[in-house]
DNA sequence: CTCTATTTAAAACACTCGTTTAAATTAAAC
DNA sequence: GTTTAATTTAAACGAGTGTTTTAAATAGAG
């Protein structure tokens, strides 16, 4: 049933690192298939289509992610009752690096798929990650409003997005700024430290009161 | 030399629209002519190419916002030589909204094209924007660095980073943003609403001490 | 009006894209 | 070993893209 090394495998592995770098709809399948070494007809044998192909690479990474990011915040919430914004924002951290060991640059490469999946998508990758994953992201943003109770809803909602959007936009240009960085500023930062930057970024918005 | 209501026009206009909506690459030419009423062939001769044309939408912008969002700074550093973050952020506000007497939904439809063009920008647009406006980015992110001393130069290129995403990503989504938070919590808020509920989240980030 | 340069128009070009088809190959089952 | 199913291959399809070409229409100047 499988030969050398499952062509489904070398499409995905293929797949993930392109869409990460160059975006979904820059990348064509005869790119991917030909730095997979398989043949393109492939794509839509094992896959279906291109759109189900995003959606699998998507879903390698949030079937791991998600379960074990919700464990980390049910157990922050159990261990102390009030925790910060700063605690459940680095509850993250660890499942995040944890998808280094999926694959190599494991968690950059998610967290750019992430950005560019909210950034480019037209509605079909918001669907397909709001009913598969919903019940984790709703724990998630309880997690943070009750953290932040002087916040009001709608306030909240608004700076969710705004927190969305940083993570989002320096995720997808992570390889630029940390080039960027290096030449200027001689910093040479792996994903962790930009992770561990951005922090205390987004609690502090968060939290700041309103008017 | 000029007709009805120049096709040169007509085309900005029809493009401006399209590419905040649906951003950049998934606008055709074929879509802005047909809008815009004009025959296909007009763009390249009247532009010379699609990359020209959306050069040509942003700088309609760009040179009028620019020098009036300069001369607001110098304003404020004149007047007040400890301005606050807050203050420099919303001296931004005005050179904004002045942008809807230049055309209907100005403001909206500039920050859209600008928070497309740095998500899709793979370098052209970029290049354009700091060759031809690099003065004045380099007036503000020096105003922002004095009045937040306390921040070393590396990481406050990076939250600038981090408020670029925030703020590119925030007006990229507004239309879908504003839209649900009229349903979810009966809000109504327009372009002006967003800007000042996204203020004081960039400010305590990007002011909030290190460690 | 006539001539010239500018602008518009319709069509074709050359290319890329995702997808499909049908034959060839490989693996599994009996 | 034969048969059956799963997979890979090469080729083509049909639709869409930005751009170019060639001719027609329109404007302004003398």
């Amino acid at each position: 049933m499988a030969n050398r090394s499952d062509t489904k495998t070398r499409i995905l592995d293929a797949a993930e690192k392109l869409f990460a770098e160059r975006g979904f709809s820059e990348t064509s399948l005869r790119l991917i298939t030909s730095k997979a070494e398989v043949n393109l007809a492939s794509v839509n044998y094992h896959f279906g289509s291109k759109k189900e192909l995003i959606r699998a690479v998507l879903a390698r990474y949030l079937d791991v992610f998600m379960p074990v990011a919700s464990a980390e915040i049910v157990k922050l919430q159990n261990s102390d009752e009030t925790a910060s914004l700063n605690d459940i924002f680095s509850a993250l951290v660890e499942p995040l690096l944890d998808l280094n060991q999926l694959r190599t640059e494991g968690t950059r490469t998610f967290l750019q798929l992430l950005g560019r999946g909210y950034i480019e998508s037209q509605g079909h990758l918001r669907w397909f990650i709001t009913t598969h994953y919903g019940e984790h992201l709703t724990l998630f943003v309880k997690a943070v409003a009750d953290s932040a109770p002087h916040i009001p809803p709608a306030e909240m909602f608004w700076r969710l997005h705004f927190t969305l959007g940083t993570v989002v936009f320096t995720m997808a240009s992570a390889d630029a700024l940390t080039e960027i960085a290096a030449a200027d500023f001689n910093e040479h930062n792996d994903i962790e430290a930009v992770i561990r930057k951005v922090i205390p970024y987004l609690s502090a918005g968060v939290s700041v009161p309103v008017n």
